[in-house]
DNA sequence: GTAAATTTGTTCGTATGTATG
DNA sequence: GCATACATACGAACAAATTTA
C-alpha cells in the first residue's frame, strides 16, 4: 500500500511535512479506520528512515489539524475520518464554471478592496495598481457547500457591487444594478490542488482532499474583461462537464 | 492566480518554493506571455518581501525546469510556459503538445481484453458483454510524464490497435490503420481525486497529490461512440483550458 | 562612443530553522 | 535538553553583461 516515495531533502519542503502529507493521504484513502491506532512513532520513524523527532513533528501538525489525537502512554489515534458527502450521482454544474449561475444561491462570506497585481491587471486589462473589489462567495446546492469562489471587479465599474450581491445573492443581478446587462465567458482554466485550510472549513472538507480550481474571465458585451474568478470546487461532490458540441 | 500575498513561514515549505509556485501559476495563467521579460529580481524581492537571494533560488528552480531563462544584463524571460490542455471537439494530445513546440510521445504500458460492463456498454453504445480492448497509456511531454489514460475500444472495430499504438505512439495514427480517418469528442467530464498508488508511480507523483480525472467519449464521423477514455492528469503540470467560443 | 544606470551573477558573512543522535 | 550538521534566509558588497542616455 505504501510506496516509499523517497523523501526529498532539498526540495524546499521540510521532511516532517512530506511525512505529514503521506500519512494524511493514507488516512484519507482509508488505510487507517477512524479511531484506529497509528503505528508507534518509533516504527514510523524507521519506516520513513528518519529520526523520531521528525515523525513527532508530523504527528503534531496532524493533531493540530484535528486529524490525529495522541494519548500519552496509549498511542496515537485517528480522530476524524475523512468527510464524505455522497450526494448521489455527481451534480453537473457546467454553468457554474463560468460563474454564470443565475439562481440566487450564493452567499457573501467576505469582501475587500485591493489593488491589482501583475496577474489581475493582465487578466482584467487594467493598469497595475487599479482599485479592485474582491468578493468571496460560497455556493451551496441542496444545503451542501459546493464552491468557494473569489471574484475581482474593477471598483469604478461596479461601485456598489458588494451590497447588491449581498442583497440578491446573484452576480448577474448585482451586475445588472450596475448597468451591465449581459456578459460572456472568455475562457476557463481548470486545474486541481489540495484544499487550503480556510476553504476546507467553508466546504466542510477534510484537509488533504482535492479541489478543482476553476479560473475564468468574463467579458462584457464590448469584449472588455469585467470579472475574474477563481473558484474552488469540492471534487467529490461535483463534476465539470464540457460539451463537445458546436 | 494565487492571491497568496502572504508567504507562510511556518508551513514546512521553503519560502523560495512558495515563490516558485506563485510565479509558475502566474505564468500558466498568462500574466506573462511567452518570451516576455519577468520583473527584475530586485522588484520581485520587494514584492514578496524577501531577500533577492530567495527570489533567485525560485528563479533558478524554474530555470532548471525550462520555464524561465536568465540573461545576464538583460533580464529573465519566459522560455516555455507550462502546458495547457485545450479541451474541445477536436482534442488530441499530440496536436496540443506539438502546437506548443513540445515533443509528444505516447507509451503503451498495458492492455487487456475484457467484456463491457453496464457503464462501458452504455457509453460505447454496444450490448452488455461485448468484447473490448482496454489500453493503458502514458503520455509524456519533454520527458515529463503528464497523463495516464485508460481507453476502451470495441475490439471488432480495431482488432490490431494494441500493436499499432505501440508502434506509432499515437491514437490517431493507430485508428487510421484500422480505417478510421477521423473522430471527434462528444463530451468531457472533469473531476479531481487523490492520485492512486499505481498512477503515482507512473506519473512520478507523491502520494496524496491531486490528479484531474478527465472522462471522455469520442465519436466516429457517423456519430457512433468509438472510444471511451478515463485520463488521470498530473494537476501540477497541466491546466485544462475551455475556450469561451464553444 | 562613452558614461551611467540596470540587471543578472557571485562571494563573503551571519542568523535562524530543520534534522539527527 | 543539548550538541552537531545541514538547509534556509538575509545583508552587503562587487563583478559582468546589457541597455539607455
Amino acid at each position: 500500500m505504501t510506496t516509499n516515495s523517497t523523501l526529498d531533502r532539498s526540495a524546499g519542503i521540510a521532511v516532517w511535512r512530506q511525512i505529514m502529507e503521506t500519512l494524511k493521504a493514507e488516512i484519507v484513502s482509508g488505510a487507517f479506520e477512524k479511531g484506529s491506532r497509528l503505528p508507534p512513532e518509533s516504527e514510523l520513524a524507521s519506516r520513513f528512515g528518519v529520526n523520531r523527532h521528525t515523525v513527532r513533528r508530523a504527528i503534531a501538525a496532524l493533531t493540530s489539524d484535528g486529524i490525529l489525537r495522541a494519548d500519552q502512554g496509549r498511542g496515537t489515534f485517528v480522530a476524524s475520518a475523512p468527510l464524505s458527502y455522497p450526494i448521489g450521482p455527481r451534480t453537473r454544474f457546467s454553468e457554474i464554471v463560468s460563474g454564470q449561475l443565475r439562481a440566487p444561491s450564493g452567499r457573501l462570506i467576505g469582501s475587500a478592496i485591493e489593488e491589482a497585481d501583475a496577474l489581475l491587471a493582465h487578466q482584467l486589462g487594467v493598469p497595475l495598481g487599479t482599485v479592485l473589489i474582491r468578493v468571496e462567495t460560497l455556493r451551496v446546492a441542496d444545503g451542501v457547500p459546493m464552491i468557494v469562489a473569489t471574484s475581482w471587479f474593477e471598483q469604478s465599474r461596479v461601485p456598489n457591487f458588494v451590497a447588491d450581491y449581498a442583497e440578491t445573492g446573484s452576480i448577474t443581478a448585482a451586475l445588472q444594478r450596475a448597468g451591465i446587462s449581459d456578459y460572456r465567458r472568455k475562457e476557463t482554466r481548470i486545474t486541481a490542488e489540495l484544499v487550503e485550510t480556510r476553504d476546507a472549513q467553508q466546504l466542510g472538507l477534510a484537509l488533504g482532499q482535492p479541489v478543482m480550481v476553476v479560473e475564468s474571465v468574463n467579458l462584457d458585451m464590448a469584449g472588455k474583461p469585467l470579472q475574474c474568478t477563481r473558484a474552488r470546487v469540492a471534487a467529490d461532490r461535483m463534476q465539470l462537464v464540457v460539451s463537445g458540441d458546436t
